[in-house]
DNA sequence: TGTAGCTTGTGAAGAAATTCACAAGCTCCC
DNA sequence: GGGAGCTTGTGAATTTCTTCACAAGCTACA
């Protein structure tokens, strides 16, 4: 079975949001130029992507968006609940405690973590305040699905080896470091000096 | 001059980051070798990217960390102050007001908005929070040169359209929603659930 | 039943990004 | 001064990703 590309999963994220945008809005078919148009990418694109999972569509009248829909969310693994738990409660790690965009979209934060005795105790979005102590116990314990890590950047790494010892398999981090886990666990970076930088990269090289 | 890659661009920030981090502890030189380590690439990719803006090392030698970091800095447009505001003071928007890895790089916020009239006249981490009404205005005024975004998602493109009718070139959005800005506006997007999403495709498709 | 009008699915072509591989150039030391 | 030992910078090869282009298949309607 072929590799699929970063990039493919990224669009797929972003064809299953129109489909739900629409999907509530009441329509019922689309087609591969219309996900393109929305997802600023090309029709053949779109086909392309989806063929790595199979035939999802009806030719001459494009795909059932339901039924897409509903694929989509499998491909992505979207069939379940995933349990997070989030650690750092530092102003992002909070921020996505509150966050509601998340249990929309399947994800559970059922625990926070903080190293800060002080915090420990203290309730946030419904939720105590641990002590980072007890964190490795409770993955151990197959607790949690997802770790976001939101801690700062020089504790980043030594959390996520802890982590990782006690069984973790995929770890989302917004510490502004570069991250190294095993090649069997799945880390994601968000970063947002990055992004800025992106940007002030652009502004300053017009036209490249 | 030829057209520069997104991924390089995201790995020179990487490559910043580092250097600054090994200049702080004193070391004066590195090698591509020692970039590519620690970026998750190859020594040939470190090269590469650095070959698109000038050739800044000494063969037989390697780098000099200062003046790679500051070629570095320059190329990314890190050379001046850049001023930011931030539309949408929920729980995201205050969380990055008053996240301090901004200014670390050089990014000054100066500026929170918000549509809910209760929330403006509040301070938030030293700003007080604008009613959105005058954000076209302030933008015009030429206050700010990156605008971060950070609404609700169905608000999310009625901003965009705004800001960048009053002239603003670049945006970081965190909004959820796929949004459009003409070519010659620079828009990054952050989207959590879609980070999440490739997690959590990579744990329910293992091995590809 | 047959034909016109769409849109999909997919090999093949093309473009873009990465990796290879090696000459060129620098330093150190005899 | 000259050779040994590194590491850069860069064309060429390779791999990966995107776009093209068209046959196949579905619907509607006469």
């Amino acid at each position: 079975m072929k590799r699929i590309a970063e990039s493919t999963v990224r669009r797929l994220s972003i064809y299953l949001g129109f489909l739900e945008e629409i999907g509530a809005r009441g329509v019922l078919t689309t087609s591969s130029d219309d996900l393109a148009k929305l997802g600023g990418t090309t029709s053949a694109q779109v086909r392309k992507d989806l063929s790595f999972f199979g035939s999802f569509g009806k030719r001459g009248l494009g795909y059932s968006v339901p039924e897409l829909s509903s694929r989509l969310r499998e491909i992505l693994g979207l069939g379940q609940t995933w349990k997070v738990c989030i650690v750092g409660a530092g102003n992002i790690g909070s921020a996505l405690a509150r966050y509601a965009g998340f249990a929309e979209r399947g994800f559970k934060v059922l625990g926070v973590y903080d190293s800060d005795r002080g915090k420990a105790g203290n309730r946030l979005a419904g939720i105590t305040i641990q002590d980072t102590a007890s964190l490795e116990a409770d993955i151990a314990r197959g607790e949690y699905d997802i770790v976001v890590i939101t801690v700062p950047p020089e504790n980043a790494q030594d959390i996520v080896d802890r982590v990782v010892h006690a069984g973790a398999k995929a770890i989302l981090s917004f510490a502004p470091t570069q991250l190294t886990v095993p090649p069997d666990v799945e880390l994601r970076t968000v970063n947002m000096a990055m992004e800025l930088e992106a940007l002030t990269f652009a502004l300053t090289n017009p036209n490249r």
